[in-house]
DNA sequence: ACCCGGTTACTTGACATCATGAAATATTCA
DNA sequence: TGAATATTTCATGATGTCAAGTAACCGGGT
């Protein structure tokens, strides 16, 4: 409330836009790691295994997925494997490749994490229907899909 | 205020926006991690040296805001303080609490950090100020904050 | 005043995970 | 055959937790 009319660079109202985003980033974080922690799965391990719930999908494809090195993906999915929840299967199309599956087991474990994600009605249950169509254009918007 | 047709539970339009809402989540990470690393930081160090950069911290508080362990910090601290971004001083108020500081050099960094984060400018870019305002409104009220 | 036990602040050490990059292996493709 | 691709392995560093240790504060009770 201190510069009403001073016209600042990035914009009053923009800067604090962001800073909203920043706490609803830090929040979601939170939620999902500690819904991670839930399930004895770290962070990492639960976003890999949630994409895995969806369709098998080769290493590389992980990799760029999850944005980071192919190497690193091999550590990930080798200790879910360990607990039985990815499997990693041949491609029959190309012998290089190896698909990484989640097994019954990694499903079940994926769709309770889902579930217990609390971020999808705390936050939002003080929205109404209205508002919350307001803020998926906005957010469509924000993130460029083509309207 | 009902749900329209099919009364899932949590909503369709519910978890589109809690998706829409981990692709923001993504995308502000992602450009954090970029930015950081544009200064030789970890998003750690990032967001530790930005907390500095406002006013010096006991480690004990810094570990709060960070939500980790005291222990993670000061291996943290040790790193910035190496590259002399970062100062322990004693508190004269409790000779057990060490007061982690940003030097001169340390706040320019946060400053230019500060200044390159894309995410200021880009995606909000495509919003009307009108649109920005409702984006605020709705994020508070998302976030709990008292109208 | 004194000491004493409990609490708090920070660090250290051991350990697991995550992340990168370079090198090795196997396979595909032109 | 030779270049490119997919995966793994290894070395290394940052992050994170937990348990244990040190130093300092605090509030009695005598």
């Amino acid at each position: 409330m201190a510069t009403p009319s001073k016209t600042r660079r990035p914009d009053e109202l923009t800067l604090e836009v962001v800073d909203l985003i920043g706490s609803v980033v830090a929040r979601y974080h939170e939620e999902y790691e500690e819904a991670a922690a839930e399930h004895a799965l770290t962070g990492a391990q639960a976003r890999l295994l949630s994409l895995l719930s969806l369709e098998p999908l080769p290493m590389r494809k992980l990799a760029q997925r999850l944005r980071c090195e192919p190497s690193n993906v091999t550590g990930i999915v080798d200790r879910l494997e360990t607990r039985g929840l990815v499997e990693r299967r041949p491609d029959p199309a190309d012998r290089r490749v190896k698909l990484a599956a989640a097994t019954d087991e990694g499903r079940r474990v994926a769709r309770s994490l889902r579930d217990s994600l609390r971020f999808a009605r705390e936050p939002l249950a003080g929205l109404s229907e209205e508002q919350r169509l307001t803020l998926r254009d906005l957010l469509r918007r924000m993130l460029g899909v083509e309207v």
